[in-house]
DNA sequence: CATATTAATCGTAATATTGCAATAAACAAA
DNA sequence: TTTGTTTATTGCAATATTACGATTAATATG
């Protein structure tokens, strides 16, 4: 059917499961990194950075910014994007114990 | 046309999207969990332990073994899964450099 | 005001993903 | 061999995602 039947998981597979969409995309890894890369704030070069059209791009940051993992301001008839630090941060804590869990204990299938 | 252009972005781009699906789906995550916190190997109980239908379950044991993440291995009628310890190693190493990097020299937006 | 610039939104086409019923395949047990 | 058990595969329907042309909105500039 195609959809996603979320009732039946817990809070946090849910919230796992929708911040990593955020890098299942390569351009929006692309845009993060870009972000992460340079100093200053950005804003439609991220068109020419990448390879995608403009609407694409911009759609690319809606998501992302739905996220909460970056932020953008109006400046003049630009946009100026930069990464959310706080919201990084809660990323990472709601990921990191999930990928970071005790493998030495573990043993390999039967 | 719903087609991601990979060919525009780099490898590792394209490699932290790839294993990123992976965890962009409640059921692969809960189906992960349940590997890490169960110490023997587990086989078709997923489909009790998650309310899935068994092709579905199956379809994304397969997708998580395509990637590596996971491995099975027949034992009589049914088939034991269980984390693949270098592979999930291996995926931290890609992913946590990505999700680690310093924001203590970032400035907020503008 | 008219025009240019920049980014968001709309609409649409194409591909991907999710989910499951039905079936097949593989094996164990009677 | 027949029957039951377990898992994979097939086929299909429905929803989601990706991408972009066309348009709109907002603001800057002449």
């Amino acid at each position: 059917m195609g959809l996603t039947k979320s009732e039946i998981f817990t809070d946090q597979q849910n919230k796992i499961s929708l911040l990593a969409k955020a890098f299942a995309h390569p351009a929006r890894v692309a845009i993060l990194q870009h972000l992460f890369n340079i100093d200053t704030c950005v804003c439609g070069e991220l068109v020419n950075e990448i390879g995608l059209a403009q609407p694409t791009i911009s759609q690319h940051l809606k998501e992302l910014k739905q996220l909460g993992l970056i932020q953008g301001n109006i400046e003049g008839t630009s946009v100026c994007y930069c990464i959310n630090k706080e919201n990084w941060t809660n990323m990472k804590e709601t990921i990191s114990p999930f990928l970071n869990q005790d493998l030495s204990q573990k043993v390999t299938c039967c």
